[in-house]
DNA sequence: TGTACATCAGTGAACGCGCGTTCACTGATGTAC
DNA sequence: TGTACATCAGTGAACGCGCGTTCACTGATGTAC
């Protein structure tokens, strides 16, 4: 392995992490400069260009890295033994301790989902659509829907990854451990089991 | 009444437009510069902070009058004589339309709620919480929910409010009259029906 | 293994530009008498 | 009503600063023979 390559791949990584880090301590990113990131990086300002073209194209390579982010999250997920019963409760936990586990990740999703350039914006939302079909083939496989129409399904899948990013910003502002983060969890679990119901109930309404 | 300061009600007034503007035009908020607002506004840039103290403070400004255009909305929906049957479909479209006939303040609106400072996001917030018992309110007042406990219709309220902001940056990305767009409104009515049903259904359920 | 050349990630100087903010000012509007 | 003074929204020059991007360069690493 050529050790030209691994440090060039090296600063590239470097150059990323100093942009979260930005990120995560306040800056909206379309703020956040290219000789900010490169002092951070520990780079001069010119070595950015050997690496990325502009900002956008950092971004785009920040949008890959979080389906990683997300992959790790649903091995998580999966790993759990769950009770049924207690799904709900338990994925929303798992997953506020996967948001404080990487913040800079979902502070820049949550950004960039509404505010980014459109190319940016359009490229999280495959993401989370991508992540929703996951979700779906992974409730199908412990029998957890199977009793839906599949479109009805798909339908459940995507609004409860919707519903879990609609809250994330919020999230993003709390504090661990604090009385106003448990009410915000109670609050996604009512909205999940809320959607759940809904569609358990779905096929049988006049729709 | 005195006509200098209608004049400067009227400058400040053209420095919020010109904020809006700039944001509808593709900008994030936070990049949008004092001077270019003032180039707009057709003042020189010193005016500014005849009105404003900083950028924080007109963004304030902006979310005092998004309540305006909220209730603009709340009060076009009150005057359509709704067929109950079809209401979640009739409301969808009339926000559809109050969108693309205000897009600024909601692409400035979708931005802040995710991204601006610390305080605007809450500011915007409260102004969504506050839009949520509105709409509780008025559907007491329709007969509509007054089968569900308290507590419930007011969870109930707070998730459709949520359903539609989370659904609005996508809706702005789309061209009035595109395909897309019918797609999109068809997703949220089936949210927003989905909703509903698990609401009705919460008390009969095991919760 | 040793040599001669090619590659290319990172350097550092330089550029013109728009930025936020300060300051003393001007002159139209408002107020007191 | 007329005059003399006060107010204050808008002006324009000036400042120092960080920005994105260009360019020719350097010297360590990689490659061919």
């Amino acid at each position: 392995m050529s050790t030209r390559l691994e440090k060039k791949l090296k600063t590239r990584h470097n150059l990323m992490s100093a942009a979260l880090k930005l990120v995560e301590e306040g800056q909206h990113f379309s703020n956040v400069s290219i000789r900010e990131i490169a002092k951070n990086a520990q780079v001069v300002p010119t070595s950015f260009y050997r690496h990325f073209t502009d900002m956008d194209d950092l971004g785009l390579a920040l949008v890959d890295e979080l389906s990683l982010v997300l992959r790790q999250l649903m091995r998580k997920a999966r790993q759990e033994v769950v009770n049924p019963k207690l799904i709900i409760a338990n994925s929303v936990a798992l997953y506020v301790d996967h948001v404080y586990e990487n913040r800079s990740f979902f502070v820049f999703m949550s950004q960039e989902l509404t505010g980014g350039s459109a190319r940016l914006r359009e490229s999280i939302r495959s993401e989370l659509l991508y992540f929703a079909n996951e979700l779906a083939a992974d409730l199908k496989r412990l029998n957890l829907i199977n009793h839906l129409p599949l479109d009805i399904a798909d339908q459940l899948c995507l609004q409860v990854i919707m519903t879990v990013a609609m809250n994330t910003p919020e999230l993003l502002d709390l504090d661990k451990g604090s009385q106003a983060l448990e009410k915000l969890q109670q609050r996604m679990e009512i909205q999940l089991r809320m959607v759940f119901l809904g569609a358990a109930n779905w096929s049988s309404s006049k729709n």
